[in-house]
DNA sequence: TAAACTGGTCTGTAGCGCAAACTCCTCACA
DNA sequence: TGTGAGGAGTTTGCGCTACAGACCAGTTTA
């Protein structure tokens, strides 16, 4: 093997795929991130019922893409109650992005 | 509910990635079935060097996307070493285009 | 015969997704 | 002024899963 077997040119879309983002790659995180990246802001219960999600399931993806620095917690008050909001960050963008790029890449009529 | 809030014309790219089919949806096992759909057969030793994975994880995924009817294995000897083969299914095929729609439906340039 | 290799399956474990239980707070009511 | 109901999230517990290493069957080489 000395001509063309390593990665050259054409990027490989099993690599593509085997090195897709996991945090980004949960679908209820897709789904959340896409969410965000369409809107500024959406609080905690729009997102619980805008994606079915029990609150315990949400809590625990959104502390997931935090730790990831891929989305914002804002921690405010209406009228005495708390409410919690989240933004998407840049980071986060750029990580949706990527990641579809990457599926791009290797989808049938991909490149 | 009486007029137009169930889901009337536009297919929310919401349950298009929360619907995903989580067999597929595996990196992995989707390489595996891309792989498949590209060439009428492979093998275990071709597949496991062109997906980079351990003897152990691909006969569990291959496992798996078989329970799941998508792919067949066919084990036979060559000059009397074992050796087993993947082919993809029809189902596979259709499990792998409908994943592939879902994923455009909820892509950013989506629909 | 023993040793090493090929081809693959089985077992153990860390991590993850999910929902139920719990906490903290506010408001209605007696 | 207690007391209970209910909103807003977080923490805990559990079952499943992806992954790798140990293991096994058979073959070839020394």
């Amino acid at each position: 093997m000395s001509v063309g077997d390593p990665p050259p040119g054409p990027p490989d879309p099993v690599q593509a795929l085997l090195g897709l983002d996991r945090v980004v790659h949960e679908p209820v995180r897709l789904a959340l991130l896409s969410l965000l990246a369409g809107a500024q802001e959406a609080e905690f219960k729009f997102l619980e019922s805008a994606l079915g999600l029990s609150k315990g399931n949400l809590s625990s993806h959104a502390a997931r893409l935090e730790d990831a620095g891929y989305i914002e917690v804002r921690k405010t008050f209406r009228r005495k109650l708390p409410v919690t909001s989240y933004r998407i960050t840049d980071a986060g963008r750029a990580a949706l992005g990527g990641y579809w790029a990457a599926l791009r890449e290797a989808a049938p009529g991909g490149s």
